[in-house]
DNA sequence: AGAGTTATTGAAAACAGTTTTCATTATACA
DNA sequence: TGTATAATGAAAACTGTTTTCAATAACTCT
């Protein structure tokens, strides 16, 4: 089994760009709001909710609405920008898209996501599809715990 | 890695009376709603939502509530009979509570469920600590696909 | 730059899933 | 069998999300 390999963050700046651009070159027209969410969401080095993003979006366009938020997050994840991961808890939040076969540590306590290759699974899954007699689409592997910086 | 182990139903009837009687020894009272809510989900190879078992378990008791749904599962979960499954369209279903440490394969198109443990996620996990700095608890490993009736 | 076209916006309403409230009913137990 | 009270279901309330719609702002074409 190889190690687990952490993926660091890419320049989040440029990550904001990208994204602009993508909208852009994808027929959408780049406005206050959309800016301000994918600055925000861009940036973030925590998963966010919709009203995470409402929240902290504002402080950037005063006039920003929920609704857009939704509407923007829609967009980006259509154009396979962004994710939505999911929580224990039940509720939904918002990250970068993986880049390949990527996985998810989640910090219970802030949010904080790490991401990691390595999981050797392809192997285990073909063995399951043997036992179980299922077609095998896709997997999910999540760890939860506590970052560095909350324990 | 050991092989993937299919766990297979105990047997149902056993289920359903261990769950009235972890009920009833715990201080509740033994109702004709618990009793559908009970008898559906514990003979069930399938995952289901409150809404599921509202509507197949009016069939046995004609004047249950949705409400009672809800709160027969919270009483279970609380007992650790049953627990909650998280699906990509972000709806929640339940199952029976997992023994020990194993993981799911869900059938996309029917719900149903196949137990399996044999992930060997523990040495991985203890690495994955190591290079993240994470204190980690838990983990979620569950395979999607088609079951063999459903393809 | 200005006018025209239309995608996008935010407020409000609608909707889906879940929880709370509360007067009535059914269970357990003396 | 009667009593205390846990449990019930209808309705209302609540949360997260989507739809509707008239007003606005972004892009395009002179
Ligand atoms: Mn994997
Ligand atoms: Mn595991
Ligand atoms: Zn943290
Ligand atoms: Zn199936």
């Amino acid at each position: 089994m190889p190690q687990p390999q952490i993926i660091t963050e890419s320049n989040a700046r440029q990550k904001t760009l990208q994204w602009l651009e993508s909208l852009q070159s994808n027929g959408y027209r780049l406005t206050s709001s959309r800016r301000a969410v994918v600055e925000v969401l861009a940036t973030a080095d925590q998963s966010l909710t919709a009203a995470d993003l409402y929240r902290i979006g504002l402080e950037r366009h005063k006039r920003l609405g929920l609704v857009s938020v939704y509407r923007t997050l829609e967009k980006l994840e259509e154009l396979g920008l962004v994710q939505r991961v999911h929580r224990p808890d039940g509720c939904h939040a918002y990250i970068s898209a993986l880049e390949g076969h990527q996985h998810l540590l989640l910090c219970e306590s802030c949010g904080r996501v790490e991401i990691f290759r390595g999981d050797n699974l392809k192997e285990f899954s073909r063995r399951l599809e043997g036992a179980s007699g299922f077609e095998i689409h896709e997997h999910w592997l999540q760890f939860f715990g506590l970052c560095s910086q909350c324990h």
